[in-house]
DNA sequence: CTCTCAATAGACATCGATGTCTTTTGACGT
DNA sequence: ACGTCAAAAGACATCGATGTCTATTGAGAG
């Protein structure tokens, strides 16, 4: 996988909120069915993307989990930061300690242009991008 | 990290290889020593490539590992697959079983499309395009 | 105020990836 | 044939990611 367990379940809970008509708020227990991500994990993945201000929730009756932002503002970049499965840039691949262009280790070349692809791709996806349309009520 | 740290040592070790004159080979320990891999597991993570076809090994004296191919034959593609961490086109992000362009998950496109640039990244980048010359003697 | 609902917090468990060690096998030099 | 070198094999250990459970906290309804 190329991405990481919980992140993979970030996207996916964010793409299920995305998909909620705008306003709306989903219990966790119904989140977790709908994403096919265990209910406890599920509660703690959501922790992170409430602190790192994706996501509000409410506890009590009529609580639940919304997106904080209109899905169009919330890329997958801030995603992947919140579970902290985004690319680090200045890490090298080859073990050295720092790698930059000055002073770049064998597979700099090849290493920083798939950081820089993934990068790329995380910061221009959107919540905005997911298919609503293929979700079952 | 994109890739998982068993992927990441094979192609360190390739690319240690690949920096190799032509024909030489290389014990384990001092290949362990130039990629900053721990000894016994490169020597798994290398078995895992010999069996890939893409290293040869020698045992006992001048015993070593050699590539089998000329670096420019041997793609990044086949060295994450032969550590497992290869792209799986099939596999749905959103945890649907089944996941294709004809009935897509919310995420399809979007995952899609990263799937398609890792996979295209490590079909076109070869033993070829690392850098040789920035390694120490 | 009290009851119920639902998120929060954190302890605990599990499992696979990662790392270490020892023994065995094969190849070469003498 | 023997000894030494070095990879192969596999048992064992460790650790972090992942998953489960229970108790607590906060919010609303009555």
């Amino acid at each position: 996988m190329i991405l990481n367990q919980t992140a993979v379940y970030a996207l996916r809970a964010a793409a299920a909120l995305a998909a909620l008509p705008p306003g709306m708020s989903i219990r966790a227990q119904e989140l977790a069915e709908r994403t096919h991500v265990p209910v406890h994990y599920l509660s703690k993945v959501m922790r992170r993307l409430v602190l790192a201000g994706l996501v509000t929730s409410r506890k009590g009756h009529g609580g639940g989990f919304a997106l904080s932002r209109p899905p169009k503002q919330v890329t997958f970049a801030e995603l992947l930061a919140a579970t902290d499965a985004a690319p680090e840039p200045g890490k090298c691949a080859y073990g050295w300690g720092s790698c930059d262009p000055d002073d770049p280790c064998p597979l700099h070349p090849t290493w920083s242009s798939l950081q820089e692809m993934v990068g790329a791709w995380s910061t221009s996806c959107t919540l905005d991008d997911v298919d609503a349309d293929a979700l079952p009520p």
